[in-house]
DNA sequence: TGTTGGCACTCTGTTTCTTCGAGTGCTAAT
DNA sequence: ATTAGCACTCGAAGAAACAGAGTGCCAACA
């Protein structure tokens, strides 16, 4: 049953006011922000409605209300306005996204703008493609070393010295060259047998096991180029939150976020469309560690068929408006710089962004639950 | 004037069960200890006499004792005795840095074996000798790129994908090779003047910029490989510690220790020989931010004439010996990995490493301290 | 029927007071 | 020089009292 206009207004001013202070809120003061014309006695009967249908919960019998993750939903689904940045934050995301950085770079810059101008913790994931070799360089250096240079499908370089026990004449390294860009490029990691090295080993008429170090290179840099890769910044900004006063359960969340590597495989599944934000509120998220803290993320294009996820995490008393915003500019801003051309995309973009979240399903609250 | 050897005990009992215990300790805790034949009124005696020569001090009358920065300064220089590490520390420590892994990866894990081995943030610092480049190779992909390959003097190889908005040929890049080679290696940064790229450009009848972009990479790649670089690991160890379970004082140093870059400043100046551990306790940390915190640092020979520093940050109540210990062999096995040959060090050579600090004056304390 | 003022009630956070005990410094005895 | 004894100090912890915010409900009202 679709909540009443002035219902929603009310919840929306609990929920905002709630993200503003972090403490219960009362009828009272729901009444003083003045928006609805009706009395705290109104309100109150309203309240104590939405607690039933499990949008909000009291603490304790005479506390203020506090909104509950289905209420947050409907708040981030249905009551949320979206933010406009203010024209120094525009300019501040745009300065610091155009500067003449490396791609790598350029991510874990926007996770540091994004932790700065949100508060929250930011987090960068990368996603990348399994690439092939275009194209193998051997440099030859010296009688005991060369160097190998790879060039990847993406674009990305990857290279190594290579220093040997014994000696190489230039021809042998010339030779390896021609046979590796023969066979070995645009294939995929898993596409290079043992055999294919032992066929170019005798090719090359190579009995020193140079062969097998250049092709074990090779497999090392398509492995490694398939990782997705994920960064954390501005942890300490939890410690902000009036929620991880406690530094047990600050301790336990930091942890969480940076060791084991949970943050890769955390919202890989949430890979979705590019300009689309996805907000997951407390026990939405999997991870058990993560039940009481919300996520928001969202996709940009990294060019390169490369995906990429921008976001931060925080309290479930999130400012979803705000944090959204930021958000949405920053990975539009990314996705024009990675993706497409190199300017920034105008700041009134954002506006159309979808904000996805998951169903929810309100639960009937029974007037009297027996405990114990 | 020296303390006599009693004192000395007492002091390192007092200590020694502070580090423990994280709370003032009396009187009587220390006679519990068993290790010296007197009661407690005699220690009494004596710890009233540590306090006024400025060791310890009392947090109020009729507290037990806590070491001043003194006291612990003392402690380290002759006090404390070098702890071995048990069998399975010293095998642990030596089969994670026995990977075959990159330098780069091995000096960032070393923090993470650090951190997790004394449950202290761990940092890692790597200052990188001024570089000059060996040799250059411009390799021909299309009529709209090429790939830079820089090899520098530390071995290290560089590399750039250049695409061009124009045409070139392959001679030209061969001659832009040829000509860098012969030019612009061996010399460093600031050799590199607009003169010369000017010269280079007449001489390579290049009129498209080229030799410009090659330039500018070059010196990109230089600066860049003088600069230190430098990592924390950890950092939220810090909450488990007593002295940060309040929020604010713990975000301080957080954000001290994670941004801004202080790191890598920091201890800089304390760069010193191998095998030579370092520690500043509290105030003698120059940065405010340190000054109740110590920390403790080695330095590791990182091959090619680069230096490394690892070390650890905690409260002035720090475990010092346990600390040098764990963080000496380390540094040990990152100077065998990285600077000779591959083997880790037998464990017990750790307990030659110097531990120096500063030299300290003992300050009398007045009798009666007029305040207000 | 929906709204409102009034009022008794509940519950928490804060403050104040008390108590408890660890630890001290001092003194006198060994 | 060391030690036992003792009075004293001071903070931590607990108990009691208090204030106040907020509620639910009822009766009055539009």
């Amino acid at each position: 049953m679709e909540l009443t206009p002035r219902k929603k207004k009310i919840l929306a001013a609990v929920i905002e006011e709630y993200i503003r202070t972090a403490e219960p809120v009362g009828s009272k003061a729901i009444a003083a922000k003045g928006n609805l014309g009706c009395s705290p006695a109104t309100i109150r009967n309203e309240l104590a409605e939405l607690v039933s249908r499990g949008y909000l919960e009291q603490p304790h019998t005479s506390a203020g209300r506090v909104p509950t993750p289905l209420g947050y939903r409907m708040y981030v689904n249905e009551l949320m306005e979206t933010q406009d940045l203010s024209d120094e934050e525009v300019a501040e995301i745009a300065e610091r996204l155009s500067g003449p950085l490396p791609p790598d770079q350029l991510m874990s810059d926007a996770g540091r703008i994004a932790s700065q101008l949100t508060n929250y913790p930011a987090l960068t994931i990368t996603a990348r493609p399994a690439a092939t070799i275009r194209r193998f360089d051997l440099i030859y250096l010296d009688a005991n070393s060369f160097i190998i240079v790879l060039l990847l499908s993406t674009d990305a370089v990857k290279n190594k010295l290579v220093r040997l026990p014994v000696s190489v004449d230039q021809t042998m390294i010339q030779k390896l060259s021609t046979l590796f860009n023969a066979h070995f490029t645009g294939i995929s990691e898993n596409a290079i047998t043992p055999g294919m090295i032992h066929a170019a080993e005798r090719a090359a008429e190579d009995n020193l096991g140079i062969t097998a170090v250049i092709a074990a290179f090779a497999i090392e840099t398509l492995t490694d180029s398939e990782q997705t890769q994920a960064y954390l910044v501005g942890e300490t900004q939890l410690l902000n939150q009036p929620e991880f006063r406690d530094p047990d359960k600050a301790h336990r969340l930091m942890r969480y976020l940076t060791e084991g590597g949970h943050l890769a495989d955390l919202p890989l599944e949430e890979m979705h469309g590019d300009n689309e934000l996805r907000v997951l509120i407390g026990p939405e998220n999997v991870a058990e560690e993560l039940k009481d803290s919300s996520v928001i993320i969202a996709t940009y294009d990294a060019g390169d068929n490369m995906r990429g996820i921008i976001g931060v995490v925080g309290p479930t008393r999130m400012d979803y408006s705000r944090v959204a915003a930021k958000l949405s500019y920053i990975a539009a801003g990314l996705s024009k710089r990675l993706g497409g051309g190199s300017s920034m995309p105008p700041p009134g973009l954002d506006n159309k962004l979808i904000i996805k979240g998951e169903d929810f399903d309100e639960r009937e609250i029974k007037e009297e639950e027996n405990e114990g």
